[in-house]
DNA sequence: CTTGACTCCGTAGTAGGGTACAGGGTGCAC
DNA sequence: GTGCACCCTGTACCCTACTACGGAGTCAAG
């Protein structure tokens, strides 16, 4: 079981010591046991949880989106209907960002290959992207 | 040609008329023309492309990067080649995005669907989703 | 030709998400 | 048994992306 110290995890989860404290602060992460001096003890746990946090963030995730997807597992001793109506609700939104990522994706690929060839281009894929006056399903 | 007011393109693309002023200081919105008054003159245009900021910001792009992805097309008078290479890492990124939020859909599909049994679930998918000790490929 | 909704500009304030000290204790290698 | 890196708490500050306001001009319906 090994343990590390705050300096350890945030430099193998590759976020600053500062920003653990504060997302200990928010309940983002469970509060890590202390040595007698007052020193946070992590375990391996933390290092994963940390890099979920932090590429879910990447991913257009608040903190309090991602706390709730951290907190999916815990409540699942209490109200299993709750908690898989809330992943399912997870879901829908992770796939309207899936496909819209794609729509970029696609538009991207378009210009970079429209491009070599010559001319002045006038049509922006990048705009019909995310654009709901295409076939794109128009939410909000 | 129609043309709209500040307020009009506000309530089409869903977002504050001053958040619009806002994306112009920044230069993330061509300056509209104006009335004589001073009143700026907004084409169909500007509803797209705030449309596009809007969703774009959902997916986790900075303003800075949306306008970067927004400029592709604007320069592609000049170098091609740069803009064909500053495509091709934009869509790493997004094929990156793509990989991760797949992870996680897949994560959360597992939890909903492992949650009605029963029992503690000890195992957390969602954790694991974006875990690059797991086979994901370990990019900062 | 008035009135109420809308627009202008500039500046200031807010929320979210950190980041940086200051002032002091801890751990361990030498 | 001391030095230096590291940890503690707390407060203050920073950046991004808005959001609100004040004071004044504009537009168009009645």
């Amino acid at each position: 079981m090994t343990s590390y110290t705050i300096g350890q995890i945030a430099q193998q989860a590759e976020v600053g010591v500062e920003t653990i404290r504060y997302y200990e602060r928010l309940g983002l992460i469970v509060a890590p046991s202390r040595r007698p001096s007052g020193y946070r003890v992590f375990s391996e746990e933390a290092v994963r949880r940390l890099r979920f946090i932090r590429r879910a963030k990447h991913l257009g995730f608040s903190l309090r989106e991602i706390s709730e997807l951290l907190e999916l597992r815990f409540h699942d001793g209490g109200s299993c209907k709750e908690v898989r109506s809330r992943a399912s609700n997870k879901i829908i939104e992770v796939e309207a960002k899936i496909a819209d990522l794609q729509r970029i994706q696609r538009a991207l690929t378009t210009l970079a290959s429209a491009c070599p060839g010559s001319g002045p281009a006038a049509a922006c894929p990048i705009l019909d992207a995310l654009d709901p006056t295409e076939e794109t399903d128009g939410q909000a």
